[in-house]
DNA sequence: CAGTGGTCTAGACCACACG
DNA sequence: GTGTGGTCTAGACCACTGA
């Protein structure tokens, strides 16, 4: 059948890890590779697709290790939510980590973005969401300062952009029309997540807008494949 | 800033293929690794995203090339619609390519999914979707025969499934419930798709509803990024 | 046939975690 | 320090295209 090593590799490796009880450690990747007659590099190619599935966990300078049962978060993607608030949901705890809250001036693309003028002051709210010790998305939030300013971060801020505005009221927040791509993970991204650079990744480009039909908030996130099950209802014509 | 190769060797490729004209080819990968200072398969790798990102289209044995403007096929999910509708809307033509029919028995997991008895023989459609000679798109229609045998497929069938059933008009569709995933390719489906394997794409995976709630359809369908820009209305709690 | 991209190897060196 | 995964290299060989 298969002439290359690759497909062999993936499919010995599929049964190697489905065979292996949770938190089991994997032999290094010279052995491992050495063990399966290919080279190294081949193997940490297959590996690749392994962690972005959520099957298995490298940590650098310590090892490859098998995850058990993922906790998949579920969500339709017609509500808009929070990750916080998708988690609670169905009982799942997430943290926020790396959290960076910058006031920056608006630039070409974000001020056409936010239909404000370039050099206004706007606040980007970037953080990464672990559960279970694991990095599993990176969001950016950048919205004009008046909407959001430090001071409003003080008091009782969860790490959700979304649930801050959605608890204040005001202005009143209607809807958010979302872009959907597959990405490649950027140098950045990759070390934030914890993952290889180019690792797959699923990105949400997302404009918050309000009742008014003016846009509050632009949004950037990036989620491991693995570890969210994002679905939507379509209708017929 | 960045010690490593990889990050500048992918600057520096993003300004010079931004500014070659269309049609223009790259030097050969050896050669254009020496010129960059970098080995091949670092290259290589860096290539990688702008491939699925439809700024270059590597072809074996002839070399690699730059690509102008690319058509992005824009659709909002909320709707259910074929790619050749989409395409049609704005005015862009597609074809089909690679179609493939097959009569097969049910395993335990198609069963599961269409809610039929294992063993119950289902018809597979599958196709590949090229526009301007690049395939960008790889599409599976899985579902029991009694609702598609392969003689319905003889007259004016345009490759879609979908567009087949509504014309007929019985069953009456009602929606379908899509799963968004982001995957690496394995090495079919890269071969189909004309791109290495590994490379990033999004996968679309549906269950198809008629209006008395039965599922009559599950399709899987996978994109090359570059070439389509999905969206979705979220509404707001 | 010559030239291209596609796959794979062996090995080097670095960054990191842990004792 | 030792051992791990992360990055990168140089070079081999294969598969494919087109003259």
């Amino acid at each position: 059948m298969s002439h290359f090593p690759f497909q062999r590799l993936q499919a010995e490796l599929t049964t190697l890890i489905a065979s292996l009880p949770a938190e089991t450690q994997l032999p290094s990747e010279p052995e491992l590779a050495k063990k399966m007659g290919v080279s190294r590099a081949t193997l940490r190619e297959a590996m690749r697709s392994f962690e972005t599935q959520g099957l298995i966990r490298r940590k650098q300078g310590v090892g490859t290790f098998v995850i058990g049962e993922v906790p998949v978060i579920d969500s339709g993607l017609e509500v808009l939510e929070s990750i916080e608030t998708m988690a609670s949901r169905i009982g799942l705890s997430v943290s926020t980590g790396s959290l960076k809250i910058d006031l920056l001036s608006a630039d070409v693309d974000c001020a056409e973005v936010l239909e404000i003028s370039i050099g206004s002051k706007v606040t980007q709210v970037s953080r990464v969401i672990f559960t279970d010790e694991r990095p599993v998305a990176y969001l950016v939030d950048t919205l004009p300062e008046v909407f959001l300013s430090e001071k409003d971060l003080k008091t009782g801020f969860n790490g959700s952009v979304l649930d801050l505005l959605l608890r204040r009221g005001i202005p009143r927040l209607a809807n958010s029309r979302t872009e959907i791509k597959a990405v490649n993970a950027d140098t950045e991204v990759a070390h934030l997540l914890d993952i290889q650079r180019g690792d797959v990744l699923l990105q949400l480009k997302a404009n918050l807008y309000t009742t008014a039909g003016k846009v509050i908030d632009h949004s950037l996130s990036y989620f491991l494949p693995g570890y969210f099950s994002f679905h939507v209802n379509r209708r017929v014509g």
